[in-house]
DNA sequence: ACCAGATACATGACATGTCAAGCACTTTCT
DNA sequence: AGAAAGTGCTTGACATGTCATGTATCTGGT
């Protein structure tokens, strides 16, 4: 046997975990393309854009921002420039670099979309939960962040 | 402003839960390659396939157990067929089924593969938090797993 | 026995992500 | 100023996932 490395309620909980995150991050996606058209991909980057002054980001900025790498989020930038949703301009100062805005379809998308979205995090994950298991949630997801966050600073200063 | 569909405590609780997952989903999955060499979506097959008597599967319920579709699997099984992991058989009395199981090499892969994605599961998440947060997590992801099965059985009996 | 569906699985076309490399521009150091 | 190294972004090749469809087989009603 190979499990047992983890005792029932270890176990429990990332099993669960697991699977609790592969069918909500389904039925999200599944109604928001339904809904919208919007793949998850798209909805994230356009809520960012959308958050923000001016809606501008540079783009090695905002792939940071999302932990996207820089080139998953030149691709899909330039699948979502394809479709009329956002656009890239110049950088005064900087020719290398370049921003990417909301064009006027794409801002009416995500105002479409918003709503939706949090229809559906609301229906299938907040409102099922007691607010002290959503603090408990919160504290565990903080934790978790900060050490892998911790372990890749360090992971930085030795490897280069 | 888009915001403002959740208070400060649910945005918390589901944007630390969304980061959390992208970023221990890829420690996890960058640990076990580098380690190992496998996947994530081959060390879930291995590790299906070992945990059962005979350590075969039928297709179809493989990819339902594990939640995946029927051609996902299928694509990979494919692949994993070709790197020598697991093996087809035909079904005695169905000749359109198929069996999968571990070859050799398979169930050596994943009984090295084990240690060190248990080992990871445990540094990354488990042993950062407190036992009653266990328990809390696992409470939560039962919640929200169980209401998205009774969601699909019922788009079942209404849809098809 | 026969035919109309259901089932089990595979496959092709296409969307999306990763990794390594390529380009063009900037900065730094002398 | 000029070369080396760094930055910002794109790109191509390839791995992986989805969706619709194809193919073979099986089942149930007549």
């Amino acid at each position: 046997m190979v499990s047992r490395w983890l005792d029932p309620t270890e176990e429990r909980a990332w099993r669960s975990y697991r699977r609790m995150f592969t069918l909500l991050e389904g039925q999200l996606s599944r109604e928001l393309t339904a809904a919208t058209g919007l793949s998850t991909a798209d909805y994230t980057v356009l809520s960012n854009l959308v958050e923000i002054e001016g809606r501008r980001w540079r783009i090695t900025a905002l792939a940071d921002h999302m932990q996207w790498s820089q080139s998953r989020l030149s691709h899909q930038i330039r699948r979502m420039e394809d479709r009329g949703l956002v656009r890239r301009e110049h950088v005064d100062g900087d020719a290398r670099g370049a921003h990417v805005t909301l064009t006027k379809h794409g801002l009416a998308a995500i105002r479409e979309a918003a709503p939706v979205h949090f229809a559906g995090v609301r229906r299938h994950f907040i409102d099922l939960l007691r607010p002290a298991q959503l603090k408990t949630m919160g504290a565990i997801a903080e934790r978790v962040v900060t050490h892998l966050r911790e372990l890749d600073e360090s992971a930085e200063r030795v490897g280069g």
